[in-house]
DNA sequence: CCCACTTTCTTCGATATCGAAGTAGCTCAG
DNA sequence: CTGAGCTACTTCGATATCGAAGAAAGTGGG
């Protein structure tokens, strides 16, 4: 007759990890602002974290600045990541445009840039550029000197987690199967990391607007329809392919050819690229899926209209993903998501059709990370392999 | 210039959880026979392995027997789990049925049993006979005075993770936000694991027959349809929900009500009891799913027919779930899963509809650990909860 | 201002883990 | 059967972590 019940153990968020690196983590996304918070934050003893944080004050990583606000007796001594402490260089690549940025051990970004670039002239031209103007971007904002703990490259098409390598990307001709992760990292001298543009989104979206929460569904409407899903707190990959909604088969009464050779796919009459299709059958020709959000507000009919039956569509798919997946949150993000009509049917259609369980919880929002979610969740994903440099700028 | 690549920090797989209990684990799951393979799978040094073992030989955790057969060099002091070292209780309830199991702390079973119970008659009533049977087994098998180590039931309903709560089961009358943990583990007087029966079978799959895959969906095909899903090698559970593929809507000329509320769910048209009604309208009678089977080895068409159906229908909700998580095996299961043209239908569509890319590593496979795969899954979920007790254990 | 109480951080001895070196026991080739 | 080479395990000193106690610094009530 031993204790009863307690069979969920609790665990504190952070104790799985352990290491130097652990504690650079909870500094750099403000988690922890004091010795005190990262003992009771990473599980360690008090003495143990004093220790480490003398070791990372020495390494140049910290840097003790102030104090903070009292709770109720002696001030903390404030901790800070130094800004010597490093930078991220992170591009999330579309179609024909890149976002750049310089971003801080915590991914904020520090110094941001547009660039064009057709990533159909190939993967070294592209990579290339990008690399040189990331490098250019952090001179100009004068940090040339300190030092780059990693490259962070979105693109729109799948990655194979295992290899790094882009595998058959419908809209990267050229891409298939180089080696991106191998090639960044060689010409940037630093590891480097490939991600699908919405799983970036999804890695940032959970870390801006919903860290407390464990299981997401991010939905990226642009151009194409993407998703990236964390689940258990990370980011799920599958074997490169996991996120994707665009090919399922939806009811509809026209029959639409994909691109992927199956007819009604999802994508085929619900992307922005469809929408746009639709509204040029009205005569309204729209050039970038963010001009439909603009129709939408000024009260064009046909583009309401074309994006209400979009939401329809994309929000029957989802309610078979959220009865399976079951997910706290469902984020919808990408340059259509400002469409408010688009949004609404979305939630109505998974309001009414979902199991009550499955939405008795379930927050439906649009994101909230905005424009910049990918950056922020390249800077993320980076933060969460930098084990090794920790430790081996510990080490000397 | 640093390295470059070394961007996935490979990670052994049991490098996460230390502490007593991560031995017992590995010992208990055959996965370490010696203490030189503890090391090695523990990340543990050789030195503090033999400490540790040796606290837990003391505590009759472990029993050292005989020597393993050699690598090329000295013998290993082959360990095992001492047999006084406790059992698990499980139950896997149907809705007029349950199957009992006495098993070691590995999940495999050491004495089984059939019950026959209504569930309908209530909680109390049902939970109270059980456990009663369960003890009254472990006594006819000469276990009454070994520990018991926890409880596991599997209930075919949804179960809140948090609370150890039924909540909305369809058949499980009177038994709605009933405390089922909390109750059976007070009237066994150890903790209690509470679950689905289909996410006991994933978890059984898993480990039994799928160990190195961490991304598996297990369906549940009897009566009902049923899904568990492991992700990253854990049970992914949502708030409760997860895995729910039955209420789907499916394409299909006659509509069908479902018991949800809504038209043509998936269950409404596919599951075994929508199968049995279906041959029922053509004069065939079935009492149970297994019968189905029957009459399908038999040659009997309208069976065939009528599971080639279903099989369609399941295989074309399956296709955007495969897409979405992009698992690495798909496994069916359940007593439907003995009809090959149900199987091979399922397999088809999704060949033939998935991205190519979320199939080409895809094992879809028939349940290799069979009727008692809940039985394993709870002792191994059981096992994964232990590190209260032995770490209580030895601190005596 | 004094004093009880809180929180933060450090000091220091006890303990646990590590890893290198050593011992035990086995295989295999000649 | 002998010795080189391998694996399994143990011993033991070095090191890292812990935790209790103490020092530092602040709050707030009388």
């Amino acid at each position: 007759m031993d204790e009863v019940g307690l069979c969920y153990s609790s665990g504190v968020r952070n104790s799985r990890d352990d290491g130097p690196a652990a504690l650079v983590r909870l500094v750099a996304t403000g988690q922890a602002e004091s010795r005190a918070e990262l003992a009771r934050l990473s599980g360690l003893a008090a003495s143990s974290v004093s220790l480490r944080v003398e070791q990372l004050i020495g390494a140049g990583l910290f840097t003790e600045e102030g104090a903070g606000a009292s709770r109720g007796g002696r001030r903390p001594r404030r901790l800070r990541l130094a800004r010597e402490a490093g930078v991220f260089l992170v591009a999330d690549l579309g179609a024909h445009h890149a976002r750049l940025a310089v971003a801080d051990l915590a991914g904020t970004p520090l110094a941001l840039d547009d660039l064009a670039c057709d990533i159909s002239v190939g993967p070294e031209e592209t990579l290339t550029a990008v690399i040189g103007s990331l490098r250019a971007l952090a001179r100009a904002h004068g940090l040339g000197e300190v030092p780059v703990r990693g490259v962070g490259v979105g693109l729109p098409g799948p990655v194979d987690p295992a290899t790094g390598q882009v595998v058959s990307p419908s809209r990267m001709p050229g891409w298939n199967d180089f080696p991106v992760r191998d090639f960044v990292g060689a010409h940037a001298g630093v590891p480097a990391l490939v991600e699908n543009d919405a799983n970036l989104m999804a890695a940032g979206e959970h870390r801006h607007s919903w860290p407390a929460l464990d299981n997401l569904m991010v939905i990226k409407l642009g151009t194409g329809i993407g998703c990236g899903v964390i689940v258990d707190g990370r980011l799920h990959r599958g074997r490169g392919a996991a996120g994707d909604i665009s090919h399922v088969r939806v009811l509809t009464e026209a029959t639409v050819d994909c691109a992927c050779g199956h007819p009604d796919c999802l994508e085929a009459h619900a992307s922005g690229a469809a929408v746009a299709a639709a509204l040029s059958g009205h005569g309204i020709e729209v050039e970038r899926p963010s001009r439909i959000v603009d129709l939408v507000a000024d009260g064009v009919p046909q583009a309401t209209s074309a994006v209400r039956t979009a939401g329809r569509l994309i929000g029957e798919v989802l309610t078979g993903l959220v009865n399976f997946f079951n997910p706290d949150a469902l984020v919808i993000g990408g340059s259509l998501s400002g469409a408010e009509p688009l949004v609404a049917t979305i939630r109505g259609v998974i309001y009414e059709r979902c199991l009550p369980l499955a939405t008795r919880n379930l927050e439906i929002a649009t994101s909230r990370a905005g424009r910049d979610a990918s950056i922020l969740g390249a800077g993320h994903l980076l933060l969460e392999r930098s084990d090794t440099w920790i430790d081996h700028t510990l080490a000397r």
